[in-house]
DNA sequence: CTATGATCATCC
DNA sequence: GGATGATCATAG
């Protein structure tokens, strides 16, 4: 499948109401009392008959499938809520490859983003609000490329190295723990909410008109 | 157990 | 409200 004809499939989805979406495609939302935090993406994945794997390769070829939530602020305007996980990071990868060369790169130039609003709680209703892909400027690509080397020199560093990644770091792109339990051995990069806002429009919502 | 998916809980 | 670290489901 290519990217332009998942993205037109997903686009088919805006408006709709996820947990209703989740149930057709029989995505765990609750086990037990837990949630499965993975489910949004994973009701995505199966809309375009896709099987759930978790290779750091892009599942689909030649694209990336991402979403992001999205909420109302008191204002009433939309806003992003989190930061969206872009691909785990790899000391070794990371320090041997170039930006250009990076996973991260890779995966932001063939991402395809699926905005959807959430409110305060797991159970209130999730609508999508856009589909969208990366298209990064000269400026941005300039931009992200600074806040990988800045996260690559760290991980040069022998006084520093893997474990002085902190969320902290990165105006962009920032490296964060990712992982099971405490004491998270894992780091991934992840997209700030000021990222994000360069590719999709909040002004626009389906739901306001 | 680790990697990927993305959100929850908590601190400021 | 925004940012940072922790957490849960699924697959191998």
């Amino acid at each position: 499948m290519e990217r332009r004809e998942a993205i037109k499939k997903l686009q088919e989805l805006v408006g709709q109401e996820l947990h209703e979406l989740a149930s057709e495609y029989g995505v765990t939302i609750y086990r037990n009392d837990k949630v499965n935090k993975g489910w949004a993406g994973h009701v995505f994945e199966r809309h375009l008959g896709l099987p759930l794997n978790s290779a750091q390769c892009p599942n689909f070829g030649s694209w990336e499938l991402k979403s992001i939530p999205l909420k109302f602020k008191k204002s009433g305007e939309l806003a992003f809520k989190e930061t969206m996980a872009i691909t785990m990071i790899d000391s070794v990868n990371v320090c041997q490859k170039e930006f250009e060369d990076s996973h991260l790169l890779a995966k932001l130039k063939k991402a395809v983003i699926v905005a959807r609003t959430v409110g305060s709680h797991v159970d209130q209703p999730s609508y999508i609000h856009s589909v969208t892909g990366i298209e990064l400027s000269e400026e941005l690509y300039e931009a992200v490329k600074a806040d990988y080397n800045f996260v690559r020199n760290t991980l040069l560093d022998p006084k520093k190295g893997f474990n002085a990644l902190t969320g902290k770091m990165g105006f962009y792109i920032q490296p964060r723990t990712k992982g099971q339990g405490h004491g998270s051995t894992s780091r991934a990069f992840y997209a700030r909410p000021r990222f994000l806002a360069c590719f999709i429009n909040l002004s626009v919502s389906p739901q306001a008109g």
